[in-house]
DNA sequence: TAGGCCATCTGGTCCT
DNA sequence: AGGACCAGATGGCCTA
């Protein structure tokens, strides 16, 4: 799937006629496995530029210029951000028991089971733990205490 | 072919 | 101000 993000995300937005097109997406820069952001010559200002705007606003194809840029940054964030959620998510599946030849799970459905893992733990913890007590005149309260510090 | 899942982009909001 | 987080939108891939 990875292997053609760029080129997915590239036919979108040209399809869609969206701001990064084909040309932007094979341009590379900072961002090591989708390298999307704009060259340095796009977002250099020229000194002779920034002479003349000195006590003025920036004219509006700059403002456009640095928007854009730091759009991209942000989007290189974001794909970043996304990418160690997932990390996360598959170290969780990693974790979880699984058959060999069980298909990956979905994003709910690790949340799902590692949410009714944890619960049949602690269930079986607890159920060890009055069982021995067995016999115990107390075990009932036992059981309610501890089932309420897990609350 | 419809529906589910996913990756990405984007703009808004909150936080530092 | 800039980064993190979030949710909505969009479009591709896959499967029943």
């Amino acid at each position: 799937m990875k292997r053609t993000c760029v080129e997915l995300r590239a036919r979108a937005c040209a399809r869609r006629g969206g701001p990064l097109c084909l040309e932007e997406a094979s341009r590379s820069s900072s961002s090591d496995m989708f390298p999307l952001s704009l060259s340095d010559e796009e977002v250099r200002v020229e000194p002779e530029q920034k002479k003349r705007r000195r006590g003025r606003a920036r004219c509006e194809g700059q403002v456009h210029v640095v928007k854009k840029n730091r759009r991209i940054k942000a989007n290189d964030r974001e794909r970043n951000r996304m990418h160690s959620l997932n990390d996360a998510l598959d170290s969780l599946r990693r974790v979880l028991p699984a058959f060999p030849d069980e298909t990956k799970l979905t994003k709910i459905e690790t949340l799902r089971f590692a949410h009714n893992y944890i619960w049949a733990q602690v269930e079986a913890r607890v159920e060890a733990r009055v069982e021995a007590r067995v016999g115990d005149m107390d075990s009932w309260i036992t059981l309610c205490l501890i089932l309420r510090c897990r609350l």
